[in-house]
DNA sequence: AGGGTTATTTACCGATAAGTACATATATCT
DNA sequence: AGATATATGTACTTATCGGTAAATAACCCT
């Protein structure tokens, strides 16, 4: 079963395959932003027609929040993955690295959905801008407690301030969302990436 | 003589200060970004109709490119100032330690209009866009420029990569806005940029 | 084959977008 | 005072916005 779709086994079948869609809506949404991005520019890119569109995935806003989740869920995320390494260094390794190439890599577009879907907005987007202000503000939160576990563990330094240490890793990594927006290639953001390392605190 | 106005001695005299309506556009393309602003929202904030908007700023682009020349001459801007300070670690201070106070301060909106008022946005913008990011990579060459003569000057290792460490910095500043939208306070970005100074080379 | 159900297509809705024509008001210059 | 020049307010234009009504098409089940 796909991921989004549940498709009845009553009435006219689908003719769009709805993850592919979503896709495709999740790049405008990335590439354009809420507020840049037009119900035309969605049908057009997603190969349906607006009543299609609004059938499968509600409305504009609904169609947003799916494509996040979408982001948040693909396989080559890098986020939640590089919780699970087994050091606190390896977190912020796995998460640094995989930043690097991720955000400037040419398939898609450039930095982070979940930075730049909705920064600055319209009274109309802010809704959307809540959403993904919380999802930033959570992913600093788990990384505040990987390291707690990681303080627990000993492999950060007991009097590390685990809520700053998080805080200025997620600023780093929410900065090279920008910097690759700027243009910035995966080795330029490798060697911020190595530069952000240096300066990061190992138990012993 | 006005910054931005140029006022001729003949016929009706404009009714509203220049200035200070550039000012209350900076604020509105600040919280809502260039896509997200409408022309109502800058008649309504600036208190004038649309054809004084026009025949002021001539139209929407140029006026927002001209409520960013304003911000970036602002009194309280603090990139182009720090560069003048007389160390690369002084410089670095300043602007981590101008930024952490100005980009969380409720006077304003959050963050920096030149990340945020056109990160991802429609074809319409795509200009405004380019604009930004000239002016953000521009900052970044300047600072290089600025760490050159440090090396120079000797109070930075002769070994240091200017560049990374110019990127770097600009990285960590530009993470500072978006964490600045996500709520955080001064105090917090504060604790970035002391976390960020700790990792800066210095002579000796 | 026919009824029930859902998807697609076309055409449309009211609201709002950016931008402007035009008449009027207010100044200076001669 | 009158001519000239610029600003203002009202009302408008065309295009597009997000969203939908209604007719038709394609499927499953009996």
């Amino acid at each position: 079963m796909s991921a989004v779709s549940c498709t009845p086994n009553v009435g006219r079948p689908r003719a769009f395959d709805m993850d592919a869609a979503l896709e495709k809506a999740l790049e405008v949404f990335w590439r354009k932003g809420y507020d840049g991005t037009s119900l035309s520019d969605l049908t057009e890119a997603m190969g349906i027609n607006k009543p299609s569109l609004y059938a499968a995935f509600g409305n504009k806003e609904q169609l947003f929040l799916k494509a996040i989740e979408l982001y948040e869920s693909r396989p080559c995320s890098f986020f939640l993955p590089a919780l699970e390494k087994p050091t606190a260094y390896q977190v912020a390794e796995h998460m640094l690295h995989g930043a690097a190439m991720n955000m400037a890599d040419s398939n898609h577009p450039q930095g982070c959905v979940v930075v730049q879907g909705a920064l600055s907005c319209s009274e109309a987007a802010a809704s959307v801008k809540e959403a993904l202000i919380n999802r930033r503000v959570e992913g600093e939160q788990k990384l505040k407690v990987r390291f707690d576990q990681a303080k627990t563990d000993g492999d950060l330094p007991p009097d590390t301030d685990t809520g700053v240490l998080a805080r200025y890793l997620l600023t780093v990594l929410q900065g090279m969302a920008i910097q690759a927006n700027n243009g910035a290639c995966s080795e330029q953001l490798r060697q911020v990436a190595q530069m952000t390392l240096q300066a990061f605190p190992r138990a012993g």
